[in-house]
DNA sequence: TTGTGTTTTATTGCCTCC
DNA sequence: GGAGGCAATAAAACACAA
């Protein structure tokens, strides 16, 4: 298969020329490319040309590609518009598009089509839409090769995420094309609620903003239950001690205004609560799913990886597998292809557009960062676990070396992918341009997701059991190890990985703890 | 096996921008 | 005027039902 596909794509550039009957192209160039147009729709010509020289295309056949796929792109979005239109009107729920804060730049109709947009903005926000479809798209095309894309595992495949860290370097881990999710020894992933795509219809409207109606919803009735709202109030049905004599003396002066300090004195300080205090608006059904996460969790600090659903957790150490590989590849071959311009920083710097999408995931992940830390500080003074610390340190070496191993500013986005939302969001929030809101909205989604899986594993972990604190800190621990186990017997390159990474660690400088580099190889599963 | 519909690829012409 | 992008079109490849 793989020669074969080499061959096919040798085939193609010599007989293009020869005769015009046209080659498909193979599973992976088609991985390849539409893993790089996820990140960038309109590539340059450095970027075109690395792709051909990479996939064993002809430039213009690359430019061709991109073109169609942006015109499928658009059609399917008209497509979807009609239907979801349709369906807005019927249901007469919140408009999908731009989720609310987004919405004047992505939910008119107008914007559906690229032509009305600066191709380089189109290029940095990626349409709302966009992912559903590319994501539907890849989906088919998956179902189109049945023989299992990465059972190709050629050239092409290996540089298809190739390219991608060297022109990206980025990893959004709720993308949805499933040709990320397919594991490095060849197998699909376990189902997971992205395979939800494949129930063939996307999600309309209404049922992509359920979740975070229900969310405000439950904002509201905490609100109107005001104190006697109880975030991590005994399970039903449990009996409560009788409260002492004057429980109730020292409440501060406006509860009404502060029921989730009252019922959780952890997150009086939050500044989640404050931020969702002050930000009644649109934004408010995120900010209150967050609060409303976040204290549920509130004893959970620190222990996020126990509480990643595992076909996720699988996902994430299947791709991670993969990027290290392209990570060290880039490391000593193309950290800067293109001189001024696609490195990681210039990448995540670059304002004018042409980077991704993810620049803006990105920086959102840095600056919900802090957040986290100013949260995290507060709640070990709390819970006083050691676990929690110790949790912290391998999730920030775990970070460190199995999303990106070299930018700290990559550091910061991976300490992302574990933090939970945070108040930076909201902190930080200024006037938003276009461009923002509608990344705002996205990331918004992104971190529902996140949290939806993380509150309700949380509860599966505490389920009946009334654990203590620590108990619970050690039963994720426990459940994360033994992930971890589980994930370097099953994925044979993420073990290569891990030894590599063994070997590379035992050459960094001695600041690193030995603890930590423990920690890392480990972490290399997660 | 065959006919039909769909998807993908290649080509060409036009338009816009620099 | 050249480059890049979009749209239209043709044709090959593919999927699927009869």
């Amino acid at each position: 298969m793989e020669e074969s596909s080499e061959l096919q794509s040798e085939e193609n550039k010599v007989s293009n020329e020869k005769n015009k009957k046209r080659k498909l192209k193979t599973p992976a160039q088609l991985k390849a490319l539409e893993d790089f147009y996820n990140e960038h729709k309109y590539p340059t010509e450095e970027m075109k040309l690395v792709l051909a020289e990479e996939l064993g295309l002809t430039e213009k056949q690359i430019s061709g590609w991109f073109c169609h796929r942006r015109l499928k792109d658009k059609r399917l979005m008209k497509d979807e518009a009609v239907a979801n239109g349709r369906q807005d009107r019927s249901s007469g729920v919140i408009q999908d598009r731009g989720s609310g804060l987004g919405q004047d730049s992505c939910g008119s109709s107008k914007h559906a089509d690229h032509r009305y947009l600066d191709p380089k903005e189109v290029e940095s926000h990626g349409l709302y839409n966009h992912e559903l479809s590319v994501a539907d798209m890849t989906h088919r095309r998956r179902n189109h090769y049945p023989e299992n894309v990465s059972g190709v595992d050629d050239t092409s495949s290996e540089s298809s995420s190739f390219l991608q860290e060297r022109f990206s370097q980025g990893q959004d881990p709720y993308d949805m094309e499933p040709s990320r999710h397919l594991t490095p020894n060849g197998a699909l992933p376990p189902l997971n609620p992205k395979g939800a795509v494949k129930m063939g219809h996307k999600p309309s409207g209404y049922l992509k903003v359920k979740g975070e109606i229900e969310h405000a919803a439950i904002t509201a009735v905490r609100k109107q239950l005001g104190r006697h709202y109880l975030e991590d109030g005994p399970l039903l049905g449990i009996e409560f001690d009788p409260l002492p004599p004057g429980a109730f003396e020292c409440q501060t002066a406006d509860t009404a205004n502060e029921p989730y300090s009252v019922a959780n004195p952890l997150l009086s300080n939050s500044p989640e609560i404050f931020a969702a205090k002050r930000q009644p608006s649109l934004s408010s059904r995120y900010d209150s799913y967050y609060t409303k996460f976040r204290s549920q969790d509130s004893h959970m600090e620190g222990a996020d990886f126990g509480s990643l659903h595992e076909s996720d957790f699988q996902d994430k150490q299947d791709k991670k597998a993969c990027q290290n590989i392209k990570q060290r590849q880039s490391l000593y071959g193309y950290t800067n292809n293109f001189p001024g311009r696609n490195t990681f920083p210039d990448l995540y710097e670059d304002s004018t557009g042409e980077a991704s999408a993810y620049n803006s995931n990105k920086s959102h992940r840095m600056s919900t960062k802090h957040g986290v830390e100013g949260m995290r500080s507060d709640s070990a003074s709390n819970h006083s676990d050691h676990y929690e610390e110790k949790l912290t340190v391998k999730q920030k070496t775990l970070m460190l070396h199995g999303y990106d191993n070299i930018n700290p500013k990559n550091i910061q986005r991976s300490e992302h992918v574990k933090s939970k939302p945070s108040s930076s969001i909201h902190n930080s929030r200024v006037p938003m341009d276009t461009e923002e809101r509608g990344l705002s909205a996205r990331m918004a989604k992104e971190e529902m997701f996140k949290g939806n899986r993380k509150a309700k594993n949380t509860y599966c972990d505490v389920e009946g059991a009334g654990m203590l604190s620590n108990e619970i800190m050690v039963a994720k621990r426990a459940k994360v190890d033994m992930l971890q186990q589980y994930n370097v017997k099953k994925s044979p390159v993420a073990e290569m990985e891990l030894k590599k990474i063994q070997r590379s660690v035992a050459e960094m400088p001695s600041s690193f703890s030995e603890d930590e580099t423990a920690d890392t190889s480990s972490s290399l599963d997660y």
